[in-house]
DNA sequence: GAATAAATACGCCATTTGCCCTATTGGAAG
DNA sequence: CTTCCAATAGGGCAAATGGCGTATTTATTC
């Protein structure tokens, strides 16, 4: 059995959507939300899911932060967006955020099936148009850079310095001999990165910083 | 009628390609080439063509070099690479030569003739899973290189799934919750993948990974 | 049918990490 | 001159991690 969710505010194409997935036994929708944090509230009681069909513009918490969410937490859960615009940012946003497949609510039963169980085996599920915007993507990179992302992060050039350390897998002691500090020191330093970033462990902080491009 | 022209150095895979489109009424295969510039020389003579069916390795002029030069003369004909092969590279460098789609040879009639259809239409024909390589790329465009690295890293399904959940910087216990497993059987994925990447930490492990494009 | 590989699971133990506390020094800002 | 902060350094503790065993079940391959 296909375990899904839908999350759309829009109850009329809620439905639409939930009828044609109704075609096939093996998908069984297991629950629909409105918008983002409504979905975050129920994968936090019951995780057990395969994929979510996401649409992108909601109330509250939207398609693109809300899969960039999910997918920090729970990276199995396959998403696929499911929305009725194909503008070239919403789409490299979705991607960026982490979303296994892009279709167009138009979508008839028998793609969206096949769309979900391609994406299930690993593959993306895309429509043609999509895909095209993709490829254009690829051949033309623009720097569209994440409008969200606008904290104000200043970490000292000591801090970047031992994050930098920590980027190549380091562990505290050998950091401390490479920069000649006690292992006290990097380990302060990793407290101060860790609470500037709102992070708790040396991957996310890694991973933010690359975001931010600190390194 | 759509006009196609085959290229392929392998006849019987030429002859294999031609049975599959024969399926169908309004498709007429032009001419086959067994190289490149075997296929510039027809164009010469007639450019008169909707689309190409393109092989990436041939002796003389590859796939790649073809694609880019066909789309310097006659951009108006569009091209779908059809090979054996899905490395990361190729399928980077064919879109970048202007490839309008990346299909596998072993693709069933009907999804080639859609895959045609469906280019013509000005979209983009594209296998599931090199869907997936692409939004991989614009995900992390800095793997485009690396043809030392040519180790072999082989790890299982669930391997790479271990190894994603790694790279959110989520813990043995979450990882266990998410993927509905013990924590003794996280640790045990995470040593043996460990062993294969000859890493020693969660860091060192995703990094590699990200170089190999394993995630 | 036997061998192999993958996925599952547990225990032990040393090390590392993440987080709390305090403390000194030196330079910059007010 | 005082205040603030970055950089330095240390102690303590619980949890997480990494490396080593072993073991069963299920497919797949030979």
């Amino acid at each position: 059995m296909i375990k899904v969710a839908i999350v759309d505010d829009n109850t009329f194409l809620l439905h639409a959507i939930k009828e044609k997935l109704s075609f096939f036994d093996d998908v069984i929708v297991k629950h629909a939300s409105i918008n983002g944090s409504d979905l975050l509230i129920k994968l936090e009681e019951n995780h057990n899911l395969d994929l979510i069909l996401m649409d992108i513009e909601m109330p509250v918490l939207n398609g693109i932060e809300t899969t960039q969410m999910v997918k920090q937490k729970y990276p199995h859960i396959k998403i696929v967006m499911l929305t009725a615009f194909d503008n070239d940012e919403h789409i490299f946003n979705a991607i960026k955020a982490g979303a296994d497949g892009y279709l167009l609510k138009e979508i008839n039963p028998k793609d969206l099936y096949e769309g979900i169980k391609e994406t299930l085996n690993g593959g993306a599920a895309m429509n043609p148009s999509i895909a095209m915007k993709t490829l254009k993507l690829l051949r033309n990179p623009i720097d569209i850079k994440n409008p969200c992302d606008q904290e104000e992060i200043s970490l000292s050039d000591r801090e970047v310095e031992v994050l930098e350390q920590l980027s190549k897998g380091l562990s505290y002691t050998v950091i401390a001999s490479n920069l000649f500090l006690s292992p006290s020191t990097v380990r302060k330093h990793i407290e101060n990165i860790y609470k500037k970033l709102q992070v708790h462990s040396k991957i996310e902080a890694v991973q933010k910083a690359k975001n931010h491009n600190i390194i």
